[in-house]
RNA sequence: CGCGGGAUAGAGCAGUAGGUAGCUCGUCGGGCUCAUAACCCGAAGGUCACUGGUUCGAGUCCAGUUCCCGCUACCA
């Protein structure tokens, strides 16, 4: 336990697109919470900022979409956000959001710092219009021949096919994605933050200055970010949804969303410190704050990279202290998907498991992605709650509290004499806070929770070794002392619990009454709560989840995936006609595959041999993603034999095997239902 | 393609300075009966992804390979 300290402590402002989910939850704003609850527990002066991130185009997407403004789409999901935080005890001093006056004064101030003090560099480009759309084209929006493989459906940053990056106006007959149209060349001006520039500093402070207490995950990724050489990056778009750039002839143009986001915890620090009357400036500014980032590992280069060359070019503020980035949460074996409805939202977990708040917390907790992705299943969901919460948490207190009524009417009973066993039990009971501290002084707070669960097994084994039911029959005195011994164990988990389970901490302390201790009290006082004093009626902590209720869960997961698969069914609209020529053009065959194998070095390509019937050709297949090459040995399947041949990667294809694709992505063969099909024959 | 992270008992994870492989859950056996059939004790179960190297000794260091996830490309 170390020296109480200022920090500013920052979780990842959540993008407003939609409701918080368990992946937002287990990676980022848990781990904050806990770390901060903790510290404040520890007597520090802690500033816990958040907010809501409102600007980027995929809001004015959305937007569009549902015939609203930006506004009314970040006014829905701030406010419901923002109550899940509520709900969840997520204990923010200040949930800002970047629409705020505060922070567009914030953000353009900063940015016009930069400006004057020359940190940009200012760049006319020619950028892709799209001029029904009135807006310039980020690189998702165009599609295009890629001028490497000629595959037709290339990004304009990146083609899929051959996986080569290319810029946007490399692009054979480039396309907006938006409305179809020919996008046309125009001159744009924007600012840059040359990131490379700061090269040598960023390699001084984190190659040099973090390699030992930084994360793997996150000093590997900004490391191979630097090794790589940084350019400089863009801080304005052609957009008109955002903060204006402040300077003169810059209509039109908004700064990007990364450069005004991580202002934003600046911004809600301030909002925070005028409304409790505080100054905000030591918060960000005194070199003997720690400032920490918890964030998802999708945000490092942002946090590691960007933000601090922005804090270091301004020259006033203080640097990051540590970014511990979470890895990613899976549900159930796939990825988390707003757009899939994958997901386990807040509100719906409320609903379905009213006041049981800890319970989440604690699984996500258990199961934090802090060293790779980590997969969320409801069944595990219950083991940690009955196994765990309920069997050796709640149980213990459980225990305790019934005898306690049971034999003194309530009454914390005084002690006599320790037996070396009682004296041992209270030692190890002092270890405690120092033992979880590291823990989570280290970000390690999966292992924290496991230690806080294993005070609760200490208490579990002390009552089953020292059997005061058995005691009170032949010694009245032992047996008090014994239960004295196991309320000193109830209190110290009444406290160790908060920042892990708050509610239950709170429900834990109302049980007992009396017991507010702090969380080096629990280290220092001998008593931690008082012989003589009353408590309360026994309380379930926490109840059994039954299998019906996770299957619930399940189901409705089935159900979320089969609605899914419902909206892909949606059939595309018939192709232009063709004559009956046309169709006779195309010669498509029976076949069967003999062999296959993996394309080297390819994710999709399997390269197989087909008896046409014709003859045995090679056919170069994008299969591989659904089917191992052993599989497909054997398989029947129709083939169009006079498509001209075409090499990919090197090998030459000669006709395509005739595939669907299932709603989740799975390709299927379209093959003869009936084996006594022989090869070559035609299909009419 | 380039880069980062991961691969350790049936499952989920530790393994911090290279020195007999650990934890939780699950399984099996036993004990207890105060407690939400909960709790406590014990046991079984691992060629530490693969191959090679350095070393007296490698889960740990080095080289190569495979598979999973991610970043690059604003989903935490």
């Amino acid at each position: 336990m170390s020296q109480p300290q200022r920090y500013t402590i920052t979780a990842a402002l959540p993008y407003t697109n939609g409701p918080i989910h368990i992946g937002h939850l287990a990676g980022v704003y848990i781990p904050a919470d806990i770390y901060a609850r903790y510290l404040r527990l520890t007597g520090n002066d802690v500033a816990f900022i958040c907010g809501s991130d409102e600007h980027g185009v995929p809001i004015t997407i959305k937007a569009k979409k549902e015939g609203v403004s930006p506004q009314d789409i970040v006014d829905k999901y701030h406010a419901i956000i923002k109550q899940s935080f509520e709900d969840f005890g997520i204990t923010f001093d200040n949930y800002s959001r970047t629409s705020a006056k505060i922070h567009h004064e914030t953000a353009s101030e900063f940015f016009t710092t930069l400006h004057d003090k020359g940190e940009f560099i200012e760049e006319t480009s020619e950028q892709l219009y799209d001029a029904e759309a009135n807006q310039f084209l980020a690189d998702r929006f165009i599609v295009g021949t890629c001028p490497k493989c000629g595959y037709e459906e290339s990004y304009g940053d990146q083609c899929e096919n051959c996986g080569t990056s290319h810029n946007a106006t490399d692009l054979i007959n480039p396309k907006s994605a938006i409305t179809g149209n020919i996008p046309t060349l125009k001159q744009t001006k924007h600012w840059f933050l040359p990131l490379d520039k700061h090269e040598d500093f960023l390699k001084d402070w984190i190659l040099k200055g973090h390699k030992k207490d930084w994360k793997p995950n996150v000093y590997g990724q900004v490391k191979s970010w630097i090794d790589d050489g940084l350019r400089p990056r863009a801080v304005t778009r052609d957009l008109d949804w955002g903060i204006p750039v402040p300077v003169e002839g810059a209509d039109g143009k908004v700064l990007y969303v990364w450069f005004d986001a991580p202002i934003g915890y600046i911004s809600a620090t301030k909002e925070w410190a005028s409304r409790v009357g505080k100054d905000w400036e030591p918060y960000w500014k005194d070199e003997n704050t720690k400032l920490v980032h918890f964030i998802g590992k999708d945000n490092i280069v942002f946090h590691c990279i960007i933000f601090p060359a922005m804090l270091k070019a301004e020259g006033s503020y203080i640097l990051p202290d540590n970014v511990p980035a979470n890895e990613f949460l899976n549900l159930e074996g796939n990825k988390l998907s707003t757009s899939k409805n994958w997901a386990v939202w807040l509100p719906e977990y409320l609903e379905d498991f009213p006041n049981q708040q800890d319970v989440l917390r604690y699984a996500l907790t258990a199961n934090a992605p802090e060293s790779k992705d980590n997969d969320f299943t409801w069944k595990d969901f219950q083991a940690r709650n009955n196994n765990e919460l309920v069997a050796i948490f709640g149980n213990f207190i459980n225990r305790v509290v019934v005898l306690t009524n049971k034999y003194y009417d309530g009454t914390i009973p005084v002690p006599s004499e320790f037996s070396p066993i009682d004296e041992e039990t209270l030692a190890t009971i002092k270890a405690y806070p120092g033992v979880i501290s590291s823990s989570i002084e280290r970000y390690r707070f999966r292992e924290a929770g496991q230690e806080l669960m294993n005070l609760a097994r200490l208490g579990n084994k002390y009552l089953a070794d020292e059997e005061p039911w058995k005691m009170i029959k032949v010694d009245e005195t032992r047996t008090q002392t014994i239960m004295y011994v196991a309320l000193q164990i109830a209190a110290a988990l009444a406290t160790l619990s908060e920042p892990f389970l708050p509610f239950t901490s709170q429900k834990l302390k109302s049980i007992l009454g009396g017991s507010d201790n702090s969380w080096d009290e629990i280290s220092t006082k001998t008593v931690l709560i008082n012989a003589g004093h009353q408590i309360g009626k026994a309380e379930l902590l926490f109840s059994k989840i039954e299998d019906d209720t996770i299957q619930k869960q399940l189901d409705k997961l089935e159900a979320s995936k089969k609605a899914n698969e419902a909206a892909k069914k949606v059939v595309d609209p018939q192709k232009d006609e063709i004559t009956f020529d046309d169709f006779t053009k195309l010669d498509i065959r029976v076949g069967t595959i003999l062999e296959a194998e993996k394309m080297p070095k390819a994710k999709k390509l399997l390269v197989l041999k087909v008896d046409t019937g014709i003859d045995v050709r090679t056919i170069v297949s994008g299969i591989a993603e659904s089917f191992t090459a052993d599989e497909v040995i054997g398989k029947r399947v129709t083939v169009l034999v006079n498509l001209a041949p075409r090499a990919l990667r090197g090998v030459e294809s000669q006709g395509m095997i005739l595939m669907t694709e299932t709603p989740d992505g799975k390709l299927v063969f379209v093959n003869p239902d009936d084996d006594e099909i022989s090869n070559g024959l035609q299909i009419s």
